[in-house]
DNA sequence: TTGTACGCGTTATCAT
DNA sequence: ATGATAACGCGTACAA
């Protein structure tokens, strides 16, 4: 493997000759530059990363550190990253595992963006406090080298419970993600604030870990003491489809009996049949923001925390609660 | 940030005994080592891994290239990957687009493990021709720096078949993955194998592209001229759920009119009603053996390629063509 | 154009 | 037996 030094015996100059024809510096003649050039691509020249971050004390490398790798959701918030480093001159990576966190205090990294629950606050902390550049999406973290970048969870949750309000419906159960969740925590907060101001409201709250096996789970409770039409608020929807995938094998029907309605609009929620309710916001977007609130960070700038909209679509996995039951004595 | 100078000041030690004794050298008393220690701690310190690499000339990462993050697909091949690495004191890292290749030449990892079609195989060689260690999942590329972990494809395609055949399918429709796959190809070849040796079996091929859509978009097609019972094998699932999908919003019944098969076994097959029929093998022990190959090149061993063997899943999206249909004359 | 100090950790060599 | 000195890996950038 070719360094710096081979390429500056072969063109008879010195090394730091070659570097500045490398960087396109002035400071070379038009001719030797292109000599040496010449023989760098010859000796198929790569610099070393290494020696080059030792100096320029960057990497130009971000990375991101997820939970894990699944779910079709990381990907459209990644491909948002990517689209936010475009012509910046950074890459991205994406991690997983605590194994992988030696990468930012390493200085592997430039900064990093992180949604991963498992991630203590306080070892984020204390990286920001030695001066790592960090955006955090997944809880609230106050610090100068550290920006958030969340969803408007509580917004969501509303216009969910709202929705199902409206439409009459009296029974409701919330299905929660995990103890540690930002999100859900947020989540629930507002269902319970709406709750607030509708005291005639019933409500039961179950306990869910995001995945769809928890929803599914969920399902069969609800199920199994099934008596009345009542509505659902599953925190995510990767729950709601997996309670969604369980009630079609019931007699109870989506819709009709449950009223349904999920968080995040994952791609699958729009092939449901009928289709899901659920809370939208762009991941693309989420995930564009984010690198872009990294690199102004790694470039000194103030930046303030942002957040992320979201919008309620409708489907007919909710359904009007039948007049019936307003006229009926209790 | 603390380096190692700023210890040895603290301790009023030489640098190098600093080094020692970080590194557990027996080249330093205990007690010093433990003062060491000690402040190494207070001060925070941690490794520059840019001065340890080029010194090292490895960082003990290695990365994946993929062609995307999408698809519930990955999330289990990587978890394989990092299983694979494990108590290896190596990390993985997930990169994607042309843009981040640049990791590899320019040695911020020491190995890379290659799922993306559009990266070049000329390029492949290029690096591996400079002493980079690759293991690739997506093509046919032998040279002593590359490894091979590859699908049985051609195996998975002749169940598939087969499959069809035996329960009496005479009319079989295939619908391929874009033309640049490999995975695809091979499956294509083997279909055409096994069809070689079943001449009376009417074959239509349609080109897909491996997502949902066109997988949807050829169900379209074989629903406006739908005429007879027929078997249709979709090079992978994604697009067989597509067109599932597509079909439960038509008259045909999945099962009954059309036999349905697809090829990945993705989590949202086992879902379907009827289930999708489909070839299966384990990702985690794909991304587990790619990864271990691959540390075993980087450690200068010798490895062979190696091969992910495949099984029949059977499910009711596939059914027996109706007896009628061998006694109606032709 | 060129010489050279620098970034920082590792390790061989030399001195006590 | 301990520990200090210095070379090394490689590219960058300032002074000459």
């Amino acid at each position: 493997m070719a360094n710096i030094k081979d390429i500056a015996k072969q063109a008879g100059v010195s090394i730091s000759t070659v570097s500045y024809a490398l960087n396109g510096s002035p400071k070379v003649t038009a001719e030797t530059s292109a000599r040496i050039l010449a023989i760098a691509k010859e000796l198929q020249y790569t610099p070393n990363a290494a020696a080059r971050n030792l100096k320029k004390q960057e990497t130009k490398v971000i990375g991101v550190f997820l939970s894990d790798f699944n779910g079709a959701f990381y990907g459209e918030l990644l491909q948002g990253m990517k689209e936010g480093l475009k012509q910046s001159g950074y890459d991205l990576v994406a991690c997983s595992g605590k194994q992988s966190h030696r990468l930012l205090p390493q200085r592997m990294i430039d900064g990093a963006i992180v949604l991963d629950e498992s991630f203590s606050s306080e070892e984020l902390l204390k990286y920001a406090d030695l001066g790592h550049k960090l955006v955090v999406l997944d809880r609230d973290l106050n610090h100068p080298n550290v920006n958030q970048v969340l969803l408007d969870n509580k917004a969501g949750a509303r216009l969910a419970v709202e929705y199902l309000i409206e439409l009459g419906h009296r029974k409701l159960y919330v299905v929660t993600g995990p103890k540690g969740s930002f999100d859900s925590r947020q989540r629930l907060q507002a269902v319970k604030q709406v709750l607030s101001r509708h005291p005639h409201i019933q409500y039961i709250e179950m306990e869910g870990d995001f995945t769809k096996a928890s929803g599914a789970l969920a399902g069969l409770q609800i199920a199994q003491h099934f008596s009345e039409p009542a509505a659902v608020f599953c925190l995510n929807d990767e729950m709601a489809i997996g309670m969604y995938e369980y009630l079609t094998t019931t007699n109870i029907r989506v819709g009709r009996d449950i009223s349904l309605i999920g968080f995040d609009n994952i791609e699958i929620s729009q092939y449901t049949q009928p289709r899901l309710a659920t809370i939208d916001y762009s991941k693309q977007k989420w995930g564009w923001l984010s690198s872009e609130q990294l690199l102004k960070l790694i470039a000194g700038e103030y930046v303030e925390h942002e957040r992320i909209y979201v919008t309620l679509i409708k489907g007919d996995s909710v359904g009007a609660a039948l007049s019936s039951h307003f006229t009926e004595p209790f």
